[in-house]
DNA sequence: TCATAATGATATAACGTTATATCATATGTC
DNA sequence: GACATATGATATAACGTTATATCATTATGA
């Protein structure tokens, strides 16, 4: 087995310089097509690829891009890193994840060797939490980061996310319109970001029509947290008809419990979650739901990242994309006897 | 803002040679307490971190582990991932995902992009018809490589994976002794490694017990394509009773088809999958499957990593851990009418 | 024909680290 | 006090590329 092949075999098997080699790689400067095709058939042969870090190095190009996300195991996630592969693997960059978990601790160290390895640009999910250091490390290395669904106020990056509050707004509304009186919120934990933009559009409407104070019930996100919420909060607010979900799992859950009480989602108590997974249309019933394109704001997102590293001093900006309404069988007007209030 | 921290401006404003601050940041050579404090304050000071490029360029080390994978939205994965990156962090290791999704172009992107940037290692799903060239290829560069799940015949890598054709048998056997004549293998595509090795396993069973030709079914992963696979199998051999299925979530879905077919699954007709994804216990009714731990596969994984990079010259080792039996309620005993053959 | 320009190839110096060898100075021994 | 040894710091040459400048040729124009 030949040793690990560099310009330099390239160039002594081709007869050239390392010089000449190096230009033909790249397509760049004069050179023949009789020592071009010379240089390609004994990089062919020999199985070269260019040694990225010295590339990089030298160049001061990196087209490598990390996205650094809270959760992959989430078809949602899954479909926003399709939508952003495509993008940028057909402007030749290579993407690679880092898992966070959620973790700040992980996500620090990832971070940081993320920077050591000097790559091209970030695309991030925060963690819940994060401190603001994490944020400075990006900024002092000037990494172009492009943050996504959770926006940090402790940083002014580009951001790409949903308009969440107007959605839960709609979503609200459209419980109201069907009659309903008592509607509670459940799912997420604690007053982060996005949940807190979704509960303000839910309030809004709550106030808007002059209806019974905010119930919001947390739980994690997943099917079994929502089993579980949704039978908490129908033992401790009987009264209530419908429930506005922060995530379409949980929804699916508090469904699953409805059934298990022995009642009827979209008939006894009405649900309406958000996302709009694959699951939701094949559940029984199925989801009403705010439904967001992952794909395609994956593609959005990709293309924040192309322009920040194409013009590296524009203006930073801020795209919040609106979730679409996805009427389906989980809502619907409630039963006579619990209209009175 | 100032510039991008090097070595240089650390050592510089901490009134030392490189060298000695080079020694400081890794804590080797002998260095008086003295200066050591004040380039590591220099260092905090200025946000620095070491360049993995040239570190790695200089040392011949990297920290840095890519796994490549066929499907990342994929619960079972997911937990993979987690079990991987723990041990692995643990040893100070980066590890990031690179998303195949099954596609041997996009894997040969990834890939050549991995080899390019000269990281540490590669955990690798191969995506299915990975062409012999793609081997060669990491043959070539002599990359640490641990093919997973997917064994590749093309070349001789470590592998871990899962004790497939024995799971199997113990699977269909389980359903023999209830009392099945009639059983049928539904879900994955075309009969590429582990469904070989699946399918191997039930076919044997039957071969032993002399009993009905076998059935099998494609259908790619996914609740979804369950449902429908099953309802297609139903139409075409109502005399099946039980039915092996590749993965959970085609169970999850043939279970569902059952049940919109007004049958019951586990005493109209047994259903078994495997993985025992985190659904299968709470689905209704809940799923008899094989259960493999995932995040300990995972772990299993990483160790294998981290061994052939301690020893390069080891020679090729395979691990196939067993997959465990768990009976829930989706198997049970054929009604009297269907036992008779 | 001579000057000028275009063409094709190359020598060389970076990029930011780390490994090795080297060099002062301080400490110890007899 | 002379010599050996330990300690602390440094100069320097790699690692594998690419950008820049340079240098022969060959072609072009008047």
């Amino acid at each position: 087995m030949a040793e690990k092949p560099k310009l330099e075999t390239v160039a002594k098997a081709a007869g050239v310089s390392t010089a000449t080699a190096s230009q033909v790689m790249r397509g760049t400067g004069r050179i023949s097509d009789k020592t071009r095709k010379k240089v390609l058939e004994a990089a062919r042969k020999l199985h070269y690829l260019p040694d990225g870090r010295a590339a990089s190095m030298r160049s001061g190009e990196n087209r490598e891009i990390g996205f650094a996300i809270h959760q992959i195991a989430n078809p949602f996630n899954a479909e926003v890193i399709s939508g952003v592969s495509d993008l940028l693997e057909s402007e030749n960059y290579l993407v690679s994840i880092l898992d966070s978990r959620d973790d700040v601790d992980r996500q620090r160290r990832n971070i940081e060797a993320f920077i050591r390895s000097s790559r091209g640009g970030l695309l991030w999910v925060p963690a819940q939490d994060t401190p603001k250091d994490t944020c400075d490390l990006l900024v002092a290395h000037k990494i172009p980061t492009v943050t996504f669904l959770r926006r940090l106020e402790a940083a002014s990056f580009d951001h790409v996310g949903i308009q969440n509050t107007e959605a839960v707004e709609t979503a609200t509304e459209h419980l109201v319109d069907l009659g309903h009186r008592h509607i509670a919120y459940i799912g997420g934990m604690a007053n982060f970001g996005v949940r807190r933009e979704r509960i303000a559009g839910y309030k809004r409407v709550l106030a808007r029509h002059n209806l019974c104070a905010p119930i919001v019930w947390d739980s994690p996100d997943g099917k079994v947290s929502g089993l579980q919420a949704m039978t908490e909060l129908r033992e401790a607010h009987p009264e209530v008809t419908a429930v506005v979900s922060n995530g379409d799992m949980v929804a699916l859950g508090a469904c699953l419990a409805l059934q298990r009480l022995g009642l009827q989602p979209g008939e006894d108590v009405s649900v309406v979650g958000f996302d709009d997974v694959q699951d939701a249309a094949f559940a029984t019933p199925p989801l009403t739901t705010m439904a967001v394109s992952p794909y395609n704001l994956g593609r959005k997102l990709a293309r924040v990242m192309l322009d920040r590293i194409r013009e590296p001093d524009m203006p930073v900006t801020v795209s919040l994309v609106p979730a679409q309404h996805v009427i389906r069988d989980t809502t619907g007007a409630p039963r006579m006897s619990a209209v009175s209030d």
